[in-house]
DNA sequence: CGATTGACCGAAG
DNA sequence: CCTTCGGCCAATC
């Protein structure tokens, strides 16, 4: 049961490297991974995620900060919440301080 | 097997 | 400044 190889557990690899109270975009993992041109199969590696509770999937935002996967956390403000417990302020489906909270694996790592 | 979509990003108009 | 288009990879229809 692992059709897709090891690619997708790269991105929940780096995604639990993530720090507390610390977000990262979708593109930064791709770049980090070295598919700096396929965000997207990131972002459908997290579609694969759902299941994962060690996967803090509400830490990983687009490049604008947008909580754009919050719909898929199950129609509910779950991954706000879990944000604002983290102490990420949350605005309007948008991470409060984007810049100073992104947190990004090529940079940081 | 061909076409469409997807939790994206970056450039161009 | 805001809108539109293209690209890139994988999964689903």
């Amino acid at each position: 049961m692992d059709p897709q190889g090891d690619f997708f557990e790269r991105v929940y690899e780096v995604v639990r490297q993530v720090p507390y109270g610390r977000v990262t975009s979708y593109g930064a993992i791709a770049r980090y991974l070295g598919t700096a041109r396929s965000a997207r199969v990131v972002g459908w590696a997290m579609n694969q995620s759902h299941g994962l509770e060690d996967l803090p999937a509400h830490r990983v935002v687009n490049r604008m900060g947008l909580l754009t996967g919050k719909h898929h956390f199950g129609g509910t403000r779950l991954m706000e919440q879990l944000l604002e417990n983290e102490g990420v302020r949350v605005s309007d489906n948008r991470v409060v301080d984007f810049e100073a909270l992104f947190w990004d694996p090529a940079r940081e790592l």
